[in-house]
DNA sequence: CTTGACCCTGACATTAATGGCAGGGTGTAT
DNA sequence: ATACACCCTGCCATTAATGTCAGGGTCAAG
């Protein structure tokens, strides 16, 4: 197929295809007219990376398991883990900062609310806690 | 004072300084070769403007409020409050979509270590759509 | 008069994936 | 042959604050 259906059958812009080709993610045959051709695999190829985009990894780490996943389970590709893991790391450490940033404003914020009648920061953050745990 | 001092007193190095005058958040006077010359509460006001971009808001909404809240208490400041619940509202929507591509990596690094007593994953391709669920 | 520590403006780089345009070729149906 | 849908490459823009040059003044001390 033509790079325009496998956009419509994938959801990814012509413009996302092309970049991941560059990125070395697809390697789609040549016509002799220079048109990219794409096997019917590579319907599932894309999707696998779009799925992997969403998991906030880059095309880059992509490209270290992509191979390996498209031809077993993910379990058993090595390379994978690691990745997962220094993901799993920025993703906490993201929360834990907006966290902060968050209970920050939720205090400022409540010293409006105070504000207007008399009593500054009583103990929100008991109830903040409470509210905000995961 | 000049401009280098006051990058020392402020931790804020000198190319930020010079930027959060471009934004219109602090304006020196100039000596007559050209150079900036802050007076004494630019100290306070460099400090303040740090602490909101600190809590992720833009120099653009800071200048929104800025003179108001450096010449009294910013629970006086109407403008501020919107700016909060709005920066509160991305904040938690960011949260809420970091908590979610996080319980997918937790899901699939336990997988991985389910993998090795279990079975082979002889359907590749049902797992794995089954957990692409977000 | 030179050195060295300051200061100035202006401009480009940074990150990563994507959008969008310009300028042009291809293929098919009328 | 002409319209129209499709494809190609290459390039610039995006976000927002900051880093970092280049090329050049200012000024005090030696």
């Amino acid at each position: 197929m033509k790079i325009g259906e496998l956009s419509r059958r994938t959801g990814a812009s012509i413009r996302s295809l092309r970049y991941y080709e560059a990125q070395g993610l697809i390697a789609p045959l040549r016509e002799s007219n220079g048109y990219r051709e794409y096997s019917p695999m590579a319907e599932d190829q894309v999707r696998t990376i779009r799925f992997y985009l969403q998991l906030g990894l880059t095309t880059e780490q992509i490209a270290g398991f992509l191979n390996c996943v498209l031809s077993r389970p993910e379990t058993f590709c090595t390379e994978v883990l690691p990745v997962y893991e220094s993901k799993l790391a920025d993703i906490e450490a993201q929360i834990a900062q907006l966290k902060r940033i968050r209970d920050n404003l939720v205090d400022r914020i409540s010293s409006f609310r105070g504000e207007s009648e008399q009593g500054e920061g009583v103990s929100t953050r008991d109830e903040r806690s409470e509210r905000y745990e995961f």
